[in-house]
DNA sequence: ATGGCGATTATGTATATACATATTGGAGCG
DNA sequence: CGCTCCAATATGTATATACATAATCGCCAT
């Protein structure tokens, strides 16, 4: 193979071996050649098969089972998990490089800006328990010359002090606060739903014409920072997921 | 701390010291306290700090660096990275449970069933290449006595040949494929859309109204399996996708 | 039969050590 | 001045070993 003189175990490509065990035994699993509830070879076999340590072994199945393919059990062995609840990766990207990526010229143009006492309204959006002073943004995305998307976003003036400063005229606050803002846990909530007539007027499509609604709410240790909608007519936007069960 | 000797590091919980170290780290990235670009001390110092072996910090470095929070650079050390792309993770449950997380009976019914030779749009829709069998489900979900969601799919035969004896007159598609299929991979997409006579019809819905799409199309060891479109109305469905950076 | 208890077993975590590999910084030379 | 090459350094991967811990099996006494 390659380092620390082993002997032959033929066929070795220059991946590392833990790698090599981690992914035979997650094409087993994932083939169906060993179905859910299957036990895996012992450590010790998989020493003996591989003719490597324990160490490098257990790493891997290590790996598998935090990946959730497995499942270790003490004295009984390791087992191939029941099929998981399906969960995909949604990759939400800055619109601007969407935009960019479609070939049109991107633009950020403000609507609103007002610096307020919170309402009880934007602290339930915020989820902010104590009243303190926020920014409330309104602006449109571009694509060309068409509106791409609307954001309406609230700042929590209290976590994120530098915001109060800045007139977010042609800066979209999303690229402002990421670089800015360390966050450590964000929530999305995805919906459908009809174009009100103020929307309607400001993406220049019909009313009551569906819209797909990305709203955002994000923490930084535990405070919160904004909270954000994004709303896309629907021939515009279409969020993709994907999903592979275990890391590679 | 526990095992195998060491002195005191005093605060010892009952986590082990690779994640002690990993959360340490973790907190002072997310905290700001390292802000991107900033090194992190070398393997030896963490070493020295923590008085443990080096396995030990290494282990939870690289972790740290599949988690994506930090870049690890030979001979140059390991650095915080720049605010990755944010990403999301979206459980897609069994409608079923959702449903019954709602306090509702659940019921499946069958609307259409059709065995047929793969058409241009079925294997464009499944990412075939090669014509070949397929069954053509549509069905609708119910919560209690109005319709949840519908459901319109695509099984490829030729990767899933028990499906052709299956009626799936009660029974959902999606519950009888997973555990029977295991999956490797998924693509979601995510859009909004208004409602056509069909499924207005369907969903007991005026035409035109908006709706959310989720779209999903499977594979099992490179091999297509199912294509499966879920329509909900706008007011019974939103998606939540919860979101924190590393892998605690 | 049955209930408890200890031996056995497989995994969990940590150590010290060894060598590989990529990269950087500087010494030496044309 | 610039190029090459080498030594130093930090990470990457693997080994052998040690002891902890949880779960199970089977023995033994009641």
């Amino acid at each position: 193979m390659s380092l620390v003189e082993t002997d032959d175990v033929e066929g070795g490509e220059s991946i590392s071996l833990h790698q090599r065990i981690l992914s035979d035994i997650r094409e087993k699993i994932l083939s169906g050649a060993w179905a859910p509830g299957h036990r895996i070879p012992f450590e010790h076999e998989l020493t003996a098969q591989y003719n490597c340590s324990r160490m490098t072994v257990n790493k891997a199945l290590s790996q598998l089972a935090k990946a959730g393919l497995i499942e270790r059990r003490r004295r009984s062995g390791s087992f191939v998990r029941q099929p998981q609840s399906q969960a995909a990766v949604l990759e939400l990207h800055d619109i601007r490089i969407e935009v960019e990526a479609l070939g049109l010229p991107y633009r950020y143009e403000r609507l609103e800006r007002l610096k307020r006492r919170s309402s009880a309204e934007d602290r339930s959006l915020l989820g902010l328990s104590a009243p303190g002073p926020v920014l409330a943004l309104e602006g449109l995305h571009f694509a060309g010359e068409r509106p791409f998307a609307l954001e309406q976003r609230l700042i929590n003036l209290s976590a994120v002090a530098g915001a109060s400063e800045e007139a977010f005229l042609e800066i979209a606050p999303g690229p402002w606060l990421i670089g800015r803002v360390p966050w450590s846990e964000a929530e999305h909530r995805i919906r459908a739903m009809a174009a009100d007539d103020t929307i309607a007027d400001a993406l220049d499509i019909d009313p009551g014409a569906p819209c797909l609604l990305v709203e955002r709410r994000t923490w930084s240790a535990e405070h919160p920072v904004t909270h954000v909608r994004f709303i896309y007519p629907a021939e515009s936007h279409t969020l993709v997921a994907r999903f592979t069960p275990s890391q590679g």
